[in-house]
Order: structure tokens, then C-alpha cells, then sequence
RNA sequence: CGGGGGGUAGCUCAGUCUGGUAGAGCACUCGGCUGGGGGUCGAGCGGUCGCAGGUUCAAAUCCUGUUCCCCCGACCA
């Protein structure tokens, strides 16, 4: 993508609504617009890594054996009244009447529509265990929203529920996400460590919030040091094979958010050189809930002996949206936005610092194609703007590395390749630089 | 929902107390000098001062109402 005709509209200047970090820069990146307060726009830079955290979210979600769906945002009334919580739910839901009078609602999740379309088609037990789940749009009318995207009031998010027979294979069900989510939040570069939850009125120990460590966090975190160096299971693991281990493994230390810390537990349990207590980010919740939807909404199916069983259900969000602040809050510095190249929106940002320059034009033409020709995603600066600003520019929009072409450097047949993280900078010839990339 | 702060050019903000022709920097347009870390000189473009009503010869400024946004708290994936 050429620069000059990338829809790209970065602010030199903050804004003055941004407080924390992320959401800071993804107004100066020009990755995001507020619309109103919680709603955001996504602008091409946004968008791209909003869809590259969706697609490793989809790619993980899909080796786990779920299957994925599309539900609505706007929901029927009648099918909340039916569990009970269109009541209970309060203000936090945003309902709407249609033109023929009838209550409507914009879906703040989806345990009811997915109960609803499972029990219409699912009458044995032949046909569990069963996870579906959809990456759709939810809203809650939050009364403060806030930190941009981190907390707004629309967000992308992940839900999938498991459907199963018994609690003993629930339970594996559950133990298939806890993995899988420890997979997806690696593959963005990200260090989510499970902690102990609140399970609220239905009890058990199966419910686990990932927590991504991050100074700005909304919340304080207490856990033991050594999760920070845990293996993650491996690309291609088997999910029918043993996934109580590694859940007992990543269990095994003290990791709690602060609604759950004791001093004297977290005293007891974790020796002094091991304590870590920071702040956190939520960026995915697993949670066991059995019966509660399936009891109230008639999902039943028939069990060996012909028995008609409530279904056994599970839920697993992961904040899609609120992942893009997530990683910056994560991976920043007083520049601006450092991208894990999982997430990235280009690969390389291709800087031409004299454009006009006969020379300088062709050694960049040359290299944007065959970069581009080698499946490698460069955002090509081809402006007229100043040196210094280009450097600035591509520094705040974080990708991660840098090529630097200019008359000087091209007399000798240099180019300057820059990686963003480490800010090292090496001097290569064009082949070379080519070649790194390609090779 | 309680407490606080705001809304003036695309962005950051002054001007409001004490009413009297709407400003600065940045950005943008044109031209010059520049040319490897947001340069420089000059000329431009750009505003129903959130909205409605009131007071006044005169309102960005005073009064009333209203709406939107931000921050702290409570709440929350």
C-alpha cells in the first residue's frame, strides 16, 4: 500500500479526551474515530489489526473443534424474558421497540439466542459435545465508558458455549478452551495469565479470567512470577488428548485479581523474589455455568437410557476489540505503538526519503514490488513529506520494521533496515535487504 | 447514578472574571529557501463561539434551560 493513497489521518498533536496510552495512540495513529461516547469508528489502520486479532482468534477457536455461527445483534425480547433476564438485566441492555411495537434488544451477549437455536435442533446425545461460537458486535450501555475501545460501550467480542451431556464432560469441554485460549493470546505476542475467578451464585472452580499484565491495567493483579515463563501447548496439539495437565499445570500457582486477593495467601503461597503485583487487563473469561440456561429455556436431550437431560453449558468470551488497546497497552513506548508482527498492521513500513530523486524513486519502486510480489505486506511512504516527519510518523504507527532509502545511503547501495522494538538499525544493500525479508 | 471539569478553526488551546469588529500555534493551500528525526520565510483558506430562550443599543462573555464530551467514584466482558 502506497502511503499517498492510504487513508491514514495521524494527529501530531493528543487529543484531549485520551488518557490512557492505547487509546492515545490510536487517535494520534489514526486507527480509530469516536463517535460518541463508547462508540468508536475503524479506520483502515484499525480495522486491519482488528481483523488479524479476529482471524488468530477464529484459526484457534476452529483447531479447538468448535464451529462457527453468526447471530444476530438485535434479539427478540420474549427470548430474554424466557431465562428471566430481561428483567434482570437493567439499564446495562439497550432496548428498542420495532415499528409494530415489539421489544427488541441489542444483544449485550448471546446465551439465550444460542439455547434457542440449540435446542430446536439437537434431540440426542449422540450429537454432543458440541461448542459453538460467533465474533460479532455486542453493546452495553456501560454508565461510564472509558480508556477508548478498552471499555466502550459497542465491542467486538468472541462467545462460544459448550453444550454437553454431563458435568464430567463439560468439564473437558472447558478444559479444550482454557487451552486454547492460552494458545491465541501467545500467538498475538501476548503473556495472559489465567487467574481465579468469581463464579457468582452457581459455585465449582471452573471460571478463570485471562489477564494480560499491563501498568495501565483497570485492575490489580497478584500472581507468582514463574507463569510469566510456562510453556504455552504447541501449535497442532491434540485437543481429544490429555488437557488436564496442562490446565492443573496452569493452575498450580497463586494468580488472582484484587476482588479475590488475601495478603495472607498470596503471602503464603508465593515466595517474596516471586511476588507480582501489577495491573491487569481482562481479555477473556471462561465460565462453567451447567444448567442455568438449558433449566430455564427447556434444552434437553436424550441420554443413553432415553432420559431427557438439561444440557450442561459453558461459556468462553474473549474481548476482540478491546485486545487492539490491550497489545498496545502492552507494547509501547514514548514514540509510539510497537506491534507484535502477529498482529501488525504491514510488516514493513518502506520509507523513500527523497521522492523525485530518480535514483531513490527506482531503488524503492523496486523493492515495494518485489516485496510485494514475495506476499510481504509493506506500507511504501511515498510522499514529499520531510524526513523528520516520516521517521516520526512511522515510529507512532508501530510497524515492525523499518526500511530507510534515501540518496545518501543509496550512493553506496545502502538501505537502512530499522526494527521498531529494538530500534537497532543495520545497513544493508538493497539485495541484501531484499533478501531478509524473502529469504 | 453521585462528585468535578469542559464544548471557541481539522488538532492543542487563549479570550469569558470586567459585554464593544473572534485570536494564536500546529495542520491544510500557494510560492521561496531547504532536504536523514515532525525545518524555515511569505501569502492564503478555514468559525451559526454546543443548542434554545432571556437581559442589553450591543452577548463567545451576563442570566435560565437543555444537550454532548471528559475525569474521579460506584458499577462492569
Amino acid at each position: 500500500m502506497r502511503l499517498s493513497r492510504f487513508f491514514m489521518p495521524t494527529l501530531k498533536e493528543t487529543p484531549s479526551e485520551a488518557q490512557i496510552a492505547s487509546h492515545r495512540l490510536m487517535l494520534r495513529a489514526g486507527m480509530i474515530r469516536q463517535s460518541s461516547a463508547g462508540i468508536y469508528s475503524w479506520l483502515p489502520m484499525g480495522l486491519k489489526v482488528l481483523k488479524k486479532i479476529e482471524n488468530i482468534v477464529r484459526e484457534e477457536m476452529n483447531a479447538a473443534g468448535c464451529n462457527e455461527v453468526l447471530m444476530p445483534t438485535i434479539q427478540p425480547a420474549d427470548l430474554w424474558r424466557e431465562s428471566g433476564r430481561y428483567e434482570d438485566y437493567g439499564k446495562e441492555m439497550l432496548r428498542i421497540e420495532d415499528r409494530h411495537g415489539r421489544d427488541m434488544l441489542y444483544g449485550p451477549t448471546n446465551e439465550e439466542q444460542i439455547t434457542e437455536i440449540f435446542r430446536a435442533s439437537v434431540r440426542s446425545y449422540r450429537d454432543l459435545p458440541s461448542n459453538l461460537y460467533h465474533i460479532q458486535w455486542k453493546f452495553r450501555d456501560e454508565v461510564r465508558p472509558r480508556f477508548g475501545i478498552m471499555r466502550g460501550r459497542e465491542f467486538l467480542m468472541k462467545d462460544a458455549y459448550s453444550f454437553d451431556i454431563d458435568h464430567e464432560s463439560s468439564k473437558s469441554a472447558y478444559n479444550r478452551m482454557f487451552v486454547s485460549y492460552l494458545r491465541t493470546f501467545d500467538r498475538m505476542g501476548l503473556k495472559a495469565i489465567p487467574m481465579k475467578a468469581d463464579t457468582g451464585p452457581i459455585g465449582g472452580d471452573l471460571s478463570h479470567e485471562f489477564i494480560l499484565l499491563a501498568e495501565t491495567g483497570e485492575s490489580e493483579v497478584y500472581c507468582h512470577g514463574d507463569y510469566l515463563d510456562f510453556d504455552v501447548p504447541p501449535d497442532g496439539i491434540d485437543y481429544d488428548g490429555d488437557m488436564q495437565s496442562i490446565v492443573d499445570k496452569w493452575t498450580s500457582l497463586y494468580a488472582v485479581t484484587d476482588e479475590k486477593y488475601v495478603a495472607e495467601e498470596f503471602d503464603a503461597a508465593v515466595p517474596e523474589d516471586k511476588r507480582l503485583h501489577t495491573r491487569g487487563i481482562e481479555v477473556g473469561h471462561i465460565f462453567h455455568f451447567g444448567t442455568k440456561y438449558s433449566e430455564a429455556m427447556g434444552a434437553t436431550v436424550l441420554d443413553q437410557e432415553g432420559n431427557a437431560t438439561h444440557l450442561q453449558m459453558g461459556s468462553y468470551g474473549i474481548g476482540v476489540s478491546r485486545l487492539v488497546g490491550g497489545i498496545i497497552e502492552a507494547s509501547h513506548d514514548d514514540d509510539g505503538i510497537i506491534w507484535p508482527e502477529a498482529v501488525a498492521p504491514f510488516h514493513i513500513g518502506l520509507i523513500n526519503l527523497r521522492p523525485g530523486d530518480d535514483a531513490t524513486d527506482a531503488a524503492c519502486e523496486d523493492l515495494y514490488e518485489k516485496l510485494g510480489n514475495a506476499g510481504v505486506d509493506v506500507l511504501y511512504d511515498d510522499t514529499d513529506e520531510r524526513a523528520g516527519g516520516k521517521f516520526a510518523k512511522m515510529d507512532l504507527i508501530g510497524l515492525p520494521w523499518q526500511i530507510v532509502i534515501g540518496p545518501r545511503g543509496l550512493k553506496n547501495g545502502i538501505a537502512e533496515v530499522k526494527n521498531r522494538a529494538s530500534g537497532i538499525k543495520e545497513e544493508l544493500s538493497l539485495d541484501e535487504t531484499l533478501n531478509r525479508f524473502t529469504g
